[in-house]
DNA sequence: AAAAACTTTCAGAATATTTTGAAAATTCAA
DNA sequence: TTGAATTTTCAAAATATTCTGAAAGTTTTT
């Protein structure tokens, strides 16, 4: 691509935000009202994102709603203004933490449960559940690694793998 | 929950697998034909499958195939039988890995393709360029962070996440 | 070469998700 | 208070996704 215009860019930028949030069970339109946030310097308010991604005032607020629940966006109120404007976090480490940890609340957590409910609910009293138990077993173990891993990527600012992004990240 | 009969807790497990699936973005018959296959100790053939989960022929096929995309499942072909056969990687670390490499694939590389497109097309010869720009590359750090941890986490089996992984793996 | 066994395709039907917009609720100023 | 400004809700409409099943395609057997 050659040299094209802002306007074109950002355009692009939240349509691309939109259509991989889809991808990974996200609404595109909060995506995309994330991305307008984001590429925003000053805070919006409902009916400048209504203007701007031309969709109705019921979608914005629900999707405000839910970027706020994901700690993505803040509402701002500002001296004078009746109307409420919402600004996103901008710092973009602390929104990949966000998105990784409500993502693990989802996707993780639900799943080591109904697996210690299962281990818990058989007992291995004859070769068919044993084998069942040994799948179950196994998946809470991979399940409960991938969770150990990343609630360490999260906590901790120490060890080695932030310590190599901090050396990629001020390159 | 108290004990329970393994009919119901085979009828859970697809049943989560299918519902945990569609929140990240991946089709709910195509998780329960795999958790399926994951519980079958025997191959199935299509009828099979559609028997067991009430589904369609079409349906079963295009989900195997998807499956087989994913490296998930394998085909078999048993000796003396016109049908198709389908059996599970029973390797939960490899399952693991396979779903990790497949959404990397999906969600983070087209990521970090757009990103390149835009560095490369805009200009930074306006403060408003520029903090675009600077958006636009932060987020393709984080991004390529992820991605080489991911990268890093799937191929190498000497480092000590995947150490850590044996340990708690083999306890 | 024909028929039987099986797999794949895909247009339309069914289902699920998202969006709209007007009414209800809330907040704030006077 | 009252009423104007603003936000929230939610039933119905629009859109998107998934599923069905019969027809077309392929492979194997006779």
């Amino acid at each position: 691509m050659s040299v094209m215009e802002l306007k074109e860019a950002k355009d692009k930028f939240i349509h691309t935000w939109g259509t991989l949030a889809t991808q990974w069970g996200i609404n595109r339109t909060m995506a995309q009202i994330h991305a307008l946030l984001l590429l925003s310097a000053k805070s919006m308010n409902a009916d400048e994102i209504m203007a701007d991604l031309q969709i109705s005032r019921g979608n914005v607020n629900m999707n405000l709603r839910d970027l706020m629940d994901w700690g993505l966006i803040y509402k701002q109120l500002l001296p004078g203004e009746r109307k409420e404007y919402f600004i996103a976090e901008k710092d973009i480490w602390k929104v990949a933490k966000q998105i990784a940890k409500e993502r693990r609340r989802r996707e993780i957590t639900p799943l080591i449960d109904v697996m210690e409910e299962l281990k818990e609910g058989i007992k291995p009293d004859t070769a068919e559940k044993q084998e069942f138990l040994k799948i179950v077993n196994d998946i809470s173990k991979v399940t409960v690694f991938a969770d150990t891993t990343f609630t360490a990527l999260l906590k901790s600012e120490e060890n080695w793998l932030i310590n190599n992004f901090v050396k990629i990240f001020n390159k």
